[in-house]
DNA sequence: GAGGCTGTCTACAACCCTGTCAACAGCGAG
DNA sequence: CTCGCTGTTGACAGGGTTGTAGACAGCCTC
């Protein structure tokens, strides 16, 4: 014991040095802040917390991005872009189908729950109140829908835009809070089993296409 | 000037001092809180500025409520216990009509943003990724449109139960994310209007009610 | 009117977080 | 091999937060 203290000034062994380019550093820091952005919110990422995940000392963190306000500008920017990019994927690869609509859920439900994107956008919009960034392009979904219920059941009225539109919101809403909260409210609800939240999707597709299929190109508005 | 500095250590007019009852000031230091619980969430709750919004010190707010937990517990217990009561209040209100949805929506969403309920739900579910607290009685309520289905139309299907859980938990989840990012999502996906989030309350009502005129007491599963 | 209960305040202590600084140390260029 | 660029670090400063301690002062009771 004694022994050990021998230096009195210049404590403990200094610790191996590893140099990572600039590149490396970035990303390995941006995938912790990430992973704090998702479980505490942009308010909640704490420089020494994502440093110690990395396995640097903070300063290194402000040396990368200059600043707190820049790693979270950083992080959000990027785990927006890859929810756009996913999202959009999923789309892509199922709107030639017809009533895939329930694969087409299960792929966004995925791409927001993944890497909790979806609650990542759920911790921004209650951060701002005001309309932000427009990162689920829902307005070219909802005329990408708009045209397929034209190309299949004719342009039968003109005010059936504003009907998917509330379709695609109606979607996007459900998947939004069901990746936040999904187990709470069907677990409230009283609907048990792993494959709930998969159910409730077949059955939410299944009321869309109902809904489609019942109203044809022409607008419910009257009905 | 120099005979206002008559005390050289005791300085500034020691400022009137209020004395409110106990129940008082634990209410109005609840409602400043409530405000940020709402704008920031628990976890950005200060009892400095809380303290500042009553107008009264820290540690007065300390006194009351012991520390920042239990002052966060407080507000969170008393807020879910008012949204509670108002979405009862709501669904008593409107459950006896017929597709009086709508209005049910309309007050469901009114309970929810009237003193930000819904942000601070969404705070919450954010902060636990466990369900936690049964707050929306959602099962009950799924028992009530289940029992009104068969009462209307009779006890075709037994299955049915679960379509019903899912027509709830489609209901509130929407509400619960409008509450939050509304704004946003029309925005975002082109409805334009300050009478936007009630036409689309109500495109949501006609949806919900045409699935139970087409599915009736019987379960839609199988179709 | 006197006394006590308790709501309220000022001042202080301990902690945590961000950001700065000067110095150290890989790693590639010459 | 030497030099320099730059990723990396420990130490420190400044501001902000929660929580504590002791004194002050309404208001109710006797």
């Amino acid at each position: 014991m004694a022994g050990a203290m021998a230096r009195p000034k210049k404590a403990p062994p200094p610790a191996p040095r590893r140099r990572r380019t600039a590149e490396e550093a970035r990303a390995a820091i941006m995938d912790a802040a990430e992973r704090q952005l998702v479980a505490a919110g942009p308010g909640g990422i704490r420089l020494q917390d994502v440093a110690r995940e990395v396995g640097v000392s903070h300063p290194t963190v402000l040396h990368h991005f200059g600043s707190r306000e820049g790693l979270v500008d950083a992080v959000v920017s990027r785990a927006l872009d890859a929810l756009h990019a996913d999202v959009t994927a999923a789309l892509a690869d199922a709107s030639a189908g017809e009533d895939k609509v329930a694969a087409l859920l299960d792929g966004v439900a995925a791409a927001l729950s993944a890497r909790g994107q979806g609650r990542a956008m759920m911790w921004l919009a209650l951060g701002s109140p005001e309309p932000q960034r427009d990162d689920l392009r829902l307005r070219e979904q909802a005329e990408a829908v708009d045209a397929l219920r034209r190309a299949r059941f004719g342009a039968t009225g003109e005010a059936t835009l504003e009907d998917s539109q509330f379709m695609v919101v109606l979607a996007a809403s459900t998947m939004l809070a069901h990746s936040v909260m999904g187990a709470h409210l069907l677990h409230g609800a009283g609907v048990r089993g792993a494959k709930a939240p998969a159910r409730f999707r077949a059955w939410l597709a299944r009321l869309l296409v109902a809904h489609v299929e019942r109203c044809g190109g022409a607008t419910g508005q009257g009905a």
